[in-house]
DNA sequence: GGAGCGATGTCCT
DNA sequence: GGACATCGCTCCG
C-alpha cells in the first residue's frame, strides 16, 4: 500500500500560455503526456493526452479559421491557451486549445486520453454500465468531452492555464518515449498532411492503438 | 474486426 | 440547403 495517494500528482503545476504561444504542430506534440483536468462539484476527472491533431490557422483548408474569423471560430483566433469547444454531427462537442500569438489563428484537437482519476464518474457520464473497458471512456474526441462533460455552454472560451480553472491542462513532467505521426483523421481536405501525433504503442488512441 | 449507415443541431452559403 | 475535426449500432465474414 502507498502512502501516495495520486503519484502522478507529485509535482504538477499548470501549463504557462507561453506553452501556447507557437505553432499548432509544436504545440502538438508537446501536449503529449499532459494531463487534462476537469472539476467537478465533488470530485477531479483527470485523463493523459495521448492523440492530438494540429489545424493551422488561414492556411489549412480542413481547419475551422480558414474561413475567416466567424462568431463560432472567435477564440482560435484570439491568444494562445484558451479552450475552442465546438458541436458537431448534431450530438458531440469537440475540445481544442487554442495557440499562436493574439490575432492569428491556430489550435490542437484533443483526440484522446487515457483515463487517469475519475473513472467511475466517466462511465456515469458516457452512460455506460460500471467498469466498462477503460477505452470506451475518453478514446475519441466526441466521447472524451462526454465523459469529462464537456460543452460549448460551458466551456468554449475558457482558460486552460489558470489554476482555478474548471478545465485546465497541467505537466507531471511525464514526457512520452516515442511520437508516431500520422495523418488526420476523419477530414475531407488536406486529408494527406501529417499532421496527427500520437503517442506509439498507447492502447488508448482512438484508432489502430 | 471492418464496412455501411442513421441520428441529430448548428453554422455559413 | 448542405456540410460537418463523431459515434454506436447493424450486418457480414
Amino acid at each position: 500500500m502507498s502512502r501516495i495517494a495520486r503519484p502522478y500528482r507529485n509535482v504538477v503545476s499548470v501549463l504557462p500560455r507561453s506553452f501556447y504561444e507557437h505553432a499548432p504542430d509544436i504545440v502538438a506534440r508537446a501536449l503529449l503526456g499532459k494531463l487534462v483536468v476537469r472539476e467537478l462539484e465533488r470530485e477531479s476527472l483527470v485523463g493523459r493526452i495521448v492523440e492530438v491533431e494540429a489545424y493551422f490557422g488561414r492556411e489549412d483548408p480542413a481547419a475551422h479559421s480558414y474561413v475567416g474569423r466567424t462568431a463560432r471560430n472567435a477564440v482560435l483566433f484570439g491568444p494562445p491557451g484558451f479552450a475552442y469547444v465546438y458541436f458537431i454531427y448534431g450530438m458531440y462537442y469537440c475540445l481544442n486549445v487554442s495557440c499562436e500569438p493574439d490575432g492569428q489563428a491556430g489550435g490542437v484537437l484533443i483526440r484522446a486520453l487515457e483515463p487517469v482519476e475519475g473513472l467511475a464518474a466517466m462511465a456515469r457520464l458516457r452512460k455506460l454500465p460500471p467498469n466498462p473497458k477503460p477505452q470506451l471512456l475518453t478514446s475519441g474526441p466526441g466521447r472524451l468531452c462526454q465523459a469529462l462533460d464537456i460543452t460549448r455552454a460551458a466551456h468554449n472560451g475558457v482558460d486552460v492555464t489558470s489554476a482555478a480553472s474548471c478545465l485546465r491542462i497541467e505537466s507531471d513532467n511525464y514526457s512520452p518515449d516515442e511520437i508516431e505521426v500520422t495523418p488526420r483523421i476523419g477530414i475531407r481536405h488536406a486529408a494527406d498532411l501529417l499532421a496527427r501525433f500520437v503517442i506509439a504503442g498507447n492502447k488508448f488512441v482512438s484508432r489502430g492503438g
